[in-house]
DNA sequence: GTCTATAACGTGATAGAC
DNA sequence: GTCTATCACGTTATAGAC
């Protein structure tokens, strides 16, 4: 069948969700396993250290958005679509679980972690940047969007109010991610 | 004297150096004895709980946040001056270690932490919520901002970039906060 | 591919001497 | 106010049987 393993999807799947929760100190093999049913050796099997669990999690986040970007660049669809796919992909996230994103979660703990997994965690969100400064690029071009100053710039304040709304919607409710990316499309140009 | 323990005094700053450097489950008391030289058990003695010096510091966050804001409101100054203060303070505590927001550091160990520190966190954040919206109410008033919508959403807005910049600056390097900074100003119609 | 068993260590916390 | 000593537990990780 050239199936991957089930049981280390889920383990990703359970992973990818404890992390966004709790951030990446913040669960063990043990969270994972005992959610499984299986024993905390089982998940060392597949992800000898939690390092190659979250190095393994990186690169799964990673395909998502290259799939996203690829069909953007490729297609040519509209900025707009674009960025309120993201939108919705977010406030979808942050629904489902309340969790916060992951490049919220490494930074925190960003001063420990090994170097492979900062290496990777620096080169994600390089990619993440990217991509947004070219759907900013775009949509002003075609009129679009209306903002003054530096695309990337633009691109990174998004990507920065995003990510601190979705903590901070933790602590004060959901509503306040919804606000955030309501003022961030008035910032925009937008219409609401 | 009347003078406050000057350990207890140690403690905290130390605490809250590593608070925002590593988040409230990356650091452990034996961090702080051993930085200040003393035995894990003299900690104890004036924090009996971790969650009793992660309200210290939430308390001691807030006093400072107070004083800011009732001269503010007391002697009328310019809001302009606010919110550049607001951003100085946070891009040199930036600087200094590298160190994120304590929302952020309390945000992702949100889901896990005792009722008491959940609460704290979250009436500061409401505080620090209203005290921005006045800011950005008055600072509009004046003439001195420009921008639509309701001032609480933009305050919520401006405080999100701000978090969520403070920790990709740490993955991404630290100018990333500068140039979020500045496309706040912008978005806010203020010059560069 | 999953198990049992275990190692080696760090954690928050407490009791009681000084 | 700080110490020594200790507890009970959770953590990542490994060796080896099935």
């Amino acid at each position: 069948m050239g199936r991957i393993s089930d049981t280390r999807e889920q383990i990703m799947d359970r992973a990818a969700q404890l992390l966004m929760s709790r951030g990446f100190n913040g669960f063990s093999y043990r969270d994972i396993s005992s959610h499984l049913g299986v024993k905390n050796a089982a998940i060392h099997y597949h992800f000898p250290a939690k390092t190659d669990l979250a190095l393994a999690l990186v690169d799964e986040y990673r395909r998502i958005l290259r799939k996203g970007t690829s069909e953007f660049m490729a297609y040519g669809g509209s900025a707009l679509e674009q960025l309120e796919g993201f939108f919705i992909f977010t406030t979808k996230q942050c629904h489902v679980g309340r969790c916060i994103c992951p490049f919220g979660a490494f930074s925190v703990d960003y001063n420990e972690l090994p170097d492979d997994l900062r290496d990777a965690t620096q080169s994600f969100m390089e990619e993440s940047i990217k991509w947004l400064t070219r759907v900013m690029e775009v949509g002003r071009t075609e009129g679009e969007f209306s903002f003054t100053g530096d695309p990337r710039v633009k691109a990174v304040t998004v990507l920065a109010a995003l990510q601190g709304a979705r903590q901070m919607a933790r602590i004060h409710g959901i509503e306040l991610l919804n606000d955030v990316v309501a003022q961030v499309r008035q910032d925009l140009g937008l219409a609401t």
